[in-house]
DNA sequence: CATAACCATTGTAAGCACACAACAGTTGTG
DNA sequence: CACAACTGTTGTGTGCTTACAATGGTTATG
């Protein structure tokens, strides 16, 4: 709290660095098993809860408008979203899961769930320690 | 061990990719910091331990040669690393850092080991628990 | 109803991260 | 010493990510 970056600090970071950073291996699963860029599968995954006007899925990416709308077109053609004018706005579109668009971000969602294998030289009792104080340092911080 | 993907094995993987995925931001905090571009970085916090063949190099860093070369290129331009005959070898050129180099090598280093706010959440007793067990889980995967 | 504010799009451009083929110099082997 | 094997380089090309300016259609505000 007070002192904190300390030297455990130090080391729990650089351990997950460790276990989550095969990432380089990660981007290209992701990329391999849904046929589209990470860039794209990040977009899908975003609208698995549900459609999202343009300018929200842009705010929630990070990304500016024009590039969201380049992707978008891109994913579009792909069969992997509808993208239709808003009820309450007609300025504003709607951009939505097809079935296919679906299925796709769940695959990438599920590929990376999946637990780091290095996880597995712990044993139940251990795991549910890590997993307990690591929910509480992550808290909401959103993905 | 064995039921391996467990529920917590799940909680835990993805805390600790909320903790350490801040990635985005912490790509750019590097080019900010050191000047290049997230992949010459890579590069040059492989050799801060020592120079290295380029194929070497291309090796760890998981590039192909033509690649390798271009970044090279790239860092000697600016100053931040030397290309020498191996003496062993004329085919074969060794990399090595320049002083310049090696101080952006550390400041990159610098910011990636800093650890997750998130945990300062966690009391002291808390981090030595769970840097412990993630040292374990983690063991001796490369960087 | 005129004007400002907002939404998405088009167009342009740049840098980065690769991949692949072809090549020249060097070394080791038969 | 000819030839295969290796090292690094040059050259070419592609796709992704991202930035910025300008535009047309829509809504809210005065």
């Amino acid at each position: 709290m007070n002192d904190y970056p300390s030297h455990d600090a130090y080391r729990a970071h650089a351990a997950m660095q460790n276990l989550v950073l095969r990432q380089r291996d990660l981007r290209s699963a992701v990329e391999r098993a849904t046929g589209v860029s990470f860039g794209r599968s990040r977009a899908l995954r975003r609208l698995v809860h549900g459609p999202l006007r343009m300018s929200e899925l842009a705010a929630r990416l990070g990304w500016d408008k024009p590039y969201t709308t380049t992707v978008v077109d891109d994913l579009e053609e792909r069969g992997l979203v509808t993208r239709n004018v808003a009820p309450d706005d007609r300025r504003a579109k709607m951009v939505e899961l097809t079935p296919e668009g679906h299925a796709v971000a769940v695959a990438a969602i599920r590929i990376l769930a999946e637990p780091a294998p290095g996880l597995s030289r712990l044993n139940a009792e251990e795991l549910a320690v890590v997993a307990e104080l690591l929910e509480k340092a992550s808290a909401e911080t959103e993905c």
